[in-house]
DNA sequence: ATCGGGCCTGAATACGTATGTGAGCGGCTG
DNA sequence: CAGCCGCTCACATACGTATTCAGGCCCGAT
């Protein structure tokens, strides 16, 4: 009963008087088999709980039905956390390759590894999923050189930055410009902006380009003592916000390029006896869960993680079989929250 | 440049000069291989970036040095959150796969589907880690299934309920007890237990049964009316409190059988007036990472997530290695935050 | 010189599926 | 009745690797 050998299509044709391929046909779903001759095989096949055997059906189409997920961590953190946007991601990109008929592998990966090679070209993946954040220019010659093999991939990042078409991302700028003004809005006059405007950063880059956009839009001058570099997490924003405080610079609103360093800028403004939203206004980016569960709540901007999940995965799909997609830029929308006042 | 047919072994033999077995065999490290014909095979690969083909590899081995990943989720929640501290095992299973050379499939699935058959008579994994709370019983006949038909797999849960050797659990009596004896510790003497009791829920039965242990330890007498049903989420926590509230039940702690639970019972507490800790004690189970920035911050009982991920990954590496490892008890810690006072 | 035995390698084959090609059969047209 | 076509199906084969088996070679011992 136990450890018999697993069913082939030659048992099934077998047990049905017909020949395997008529057997692959059939439960392919091919026209061209007789509608009797297929409930036949489907009728026997049900019944021995017969699976076409992935590694064999592989081999044979050259592609197999799977997209291979890539998250680059931070190689300095070696504990087991992802970003908490990219967690809010997965759900969608489970779901969306489920719906698809498409299975999902999922790894870390470092910068300097030889990921963009271990895939594709040993056919366990028919796409790639590239996220993650960390320094663009490193990126760059990886991305290149998958482009030039010809491997299907989407990424998720800063769409302007380069290599349109495989690039999915949310409008960073005019969500950092939605931002601004909801702060200018509240008569808010000297805001920092907690996050590298470096472009090797192109997303916290975009956001910070709105940021200054919209400042410029209200006529005001930027000030460089309010930008202060942090990276996402919310040691970097508590860092971040002390340097500021240590400054002695006078702001009265911060916009962080994301939430966790938000949250970490929250915590040292408060231990350091400054009111939120009184004596500062914060926003952040993302809406993580955390966001609304902070203290106070924090307005954010939110990026739909679940659409960002379901069209990366489309795109992908579409991409693999010739059907390119164009890039897409997915909107922002500001979640206000009582951190702000009103 | 772009498009070549990708190389194979035979390309790799007759560059070197050999038959394909012999790169073959030069390539997996297999013993037997002349020293310096290894050297040239391993050189020509590397030059043409060759990967073996995974599908032909597994077929041949009838292996896929692949694990996959079963998430099952309340069917009625249809977006795409996947429980937090599951959330913080995913990193630490990633990565262990990785270090055992193991790749991973990821889904989500109901418990009412077909998966039982799919990955492992596929042949698309080795292997299963099955995840996800609620309703035991419905387990019952698919586990049974899955072990009368050879599958390994191990899943998370609770160690004692049934089939020994292929669950791996943290020692939740042990933490429910440890967290009730820290109440009574506190002077509390009327503590409400907030998620089933009902063994269809063996974990939070376990803990559960702690508690009870606890409190008779404590020779303090349990009183029915203080044990609400709650399943793991911030809504049925809240609920649960409220329904506390209204029962005019008399209590002064509160043991939550997960974190979610607690913050949820948390909020209804605060809108109802009720101080945390001053008036009602709290805490939670499993130490998720909202634990510590909810407020206050809450005590609660930690399982170690990473250690539990590394633990179900290794022990399902070693049972398909037929080199089978018992089933593991996790230790819990109880982790102390301010609001339970002192 | 012969023989036995390691050491290394090549020839042949199997893994299970998908697909190109052609054959048999019945019905239809001219 | 010959010829043709559409419908089903079987035959043969390819996908790329891992493994079994046997053979060639060289060395030392007899």
């Amino acid at each position: 009963m136990g450890m018999q050998r697993k069913p082939t299509s030659f048992d099934i044709a077998q047990l049905a008087g017909v020949s395997q391929p008529t057997v692959s046909r059939a439960l392919r779903g091919e026209a061209g088999v007789n509608p009797a001759t297929r409930l036949r095989i489907e009728s026997i096949a049900k019944q021995l709980n017969y699976r076409v055997d992935k590694a064999a059906s592989n081999l044979r189409t050259r592609h197999s039905q799977t997209l291979a997920l890539l998250f680059f961590e931070d190689p300095t953190s070696d504990d087991s956390l992802i970003n908490p946007f990219f967690h809010s991601m997965l759900g969608s990109i489970i779901r969306t390759c489920a719906e698809h008929d498409h299975d999902l592998l999922i790894s870390f990966q470092q910068l300097s590894s030889d990921w963009h090679t271990d895939y594709e070209d040993a056919r366990k993946a028919d796409g790639l999923i590239l996220l993650g954040y960390g320094d663009f220019e490193l990126y760059r010659a990886r991305l290149k050189a998958l482009q030039d093999a010809g491997t299907h991939f989407v990424r998720w990042g800063s769409v302007l930055s380069e290599g349109a078409g495989l690039t999915i991302g949310c409008d960073n700028r005019g969500g950092g410009a939605e931002a601004t003004r909801h702060l200018l809005g509240l008569g808010r006059r000297r805001i920092a902006f907690l996050g590298t405007a470096s472009s090797h950063y192109p997303e916290f880059h975009e956001r910070y380009r709105g940021h200054a956009q919209a400042l410029a839009g209200g006529g005001i001058v930027e000030d460089p003592a309010l930008q202060i570099d942090a990276i996402t997490t919310e040691e970097s924003g508590a860092a971040a916000a002390q340097a500021l405080l240590d400054s002695g610079a006078d702001f009265d609103a911060i916009l962080a390029a994301s939430d966790l360093i938000a949250i970490g800028a929250m915590r040292t403004l408060q231990a350091a006896g400054r009111r939120i939203p009184e004596d500062v206004s914060v926003i952040g980016f993302d809406d993580i869960p955390a966001a609304s569960s902070a203290s106070p709540p924090l307005t954010t901007v939110m990026q739909d993680a679940r659409l960002a999940g379901r069209t990366l995965v489309e795109t992908l799909i579409g991409r693999i079989r010739e059907k390119p997609v164009g890039p897409a830029l997915l909107p922002t929308r500001l979640v206000v929250r009582r951190s702000c006042g009103a």
